[in-house]
DNA sequence: ACCATATAGTGCGACATCGAACAATAATGG
DNA sequence: CCATTATTGTTCGATGTCGCACTATATGGT
């Protein structure tokens, strides 16, 4: 759970004080408060919009299958949003019930199965955007797209290098 | 759910069509996406080395009152972190239940109370930061600090604005 | 003083998350 | 071929999260 830094932005001792630990660890404290933060407010605000028992996770799975591609394995859907496969699982059941996705068995291997987008599940994920975007409508014009761009690379690095490091 | 944009980041098309979104939305989209891998990747991590039965938010708790003052109230430190007062009478439970704080009526208010560390509490603060400092020390040095400390003021002012739109 | 409204904290219920253990199937190696 | 090990997906249980409703107290207007 992030801190909200801006209200602790002192001298930022004693972090690292009789450890051995590395230069800048402190940094990635407060680096990963901000991010707590911005993921717990943009997932409230996103949700907010969706219809009652749906969550951001069904949303951005919907999402997932439709610009990458149809006919993902449940595992190779919970690798590509970094979260247990039992929680995959879960997420995917709940896309069964609402009728947005369909599970089928996976020729060419007995064990897995492959999630396929319906027609209710596309026009569900093309609706949620509309509305997801008409939430953050009043206050994109005040987010500076150009900062946004120059930090989105540098995210992309450090969420590259948290994935290898997790073996 | 964040979905990995590493693996699908094409031409980004698809997401304004027909609607009267703002320019930018998809690119908070990728963001946030980014954010929330970050953030779940981080926590799990932080977690792994925390004792059983505690959380990233008992830590963080802790932390707060270090890094701030003591005798916050239960609502101060619920926002400070943005998480709804619910979550936070849970987590101050817990860290109650730890002997880590002391919940005490607030002297000026009496629907209120005041939140202050015990010794206990100092103790596990300085050996959890220990902890998840050497737990991050084998990849620290893989992340480039300077990009870090370019992104970070980025990521408050997105905070800033998503938090002030919240009302 | 009184009443309406706002605010602090909690109880509760619904539900999401995720680790552990498991069954079914595949892959590997002898 | 068989045995061992790895992998896919699920079930189950424990627990965290958070919206709703509620109580107690404060505050402001008349």
């Amino acid at each position: 759970m992030p801190e909200d830094a801006s209200k602790s932005q002192g001298q930022n001792q004693g972090q690292n004080q009789g450890s051995t630990a590395p230069a800048g660890v402190g940094l990635f404290f407060e680096l990963f408060n901000e991010i707590g933060i911005i993921e717990q407010l943009s997932r409230t605000m996103a949700q907010s919009v969706l219809p009652d028992g749906l969550m951001m996770t069904h949303f951005s799975v919907l999402n997932h299958l439709t610009r990458v591609a149809d006919g993902r394995t449940p595992l190779e859907i919970a690798r590509a949003f970094q979260v247990p496969k039992t929680s995959m699982t879960h997420t995917l059941k709940g896309l069964e019930a609402h009728g947005f996705v369909e599970m089928r068995p996976n020729p060419g291997d007995a064990r897995s199965k492959q999630v396929w987008l319906t027609d209710a599940g596309r026009a569900f994920r093309a609706k949620a955007i509309a509305d997801i975007s008409a939430a953050f409508a009043p206050i994109a014009p005040m987010l500076d797209a150009d900062k946004a761009e120059e930090a989105l690379p540098i995210l992309r690095e450090i969420r590259q290098v948290l994935d290898t490091a997790r073996d």
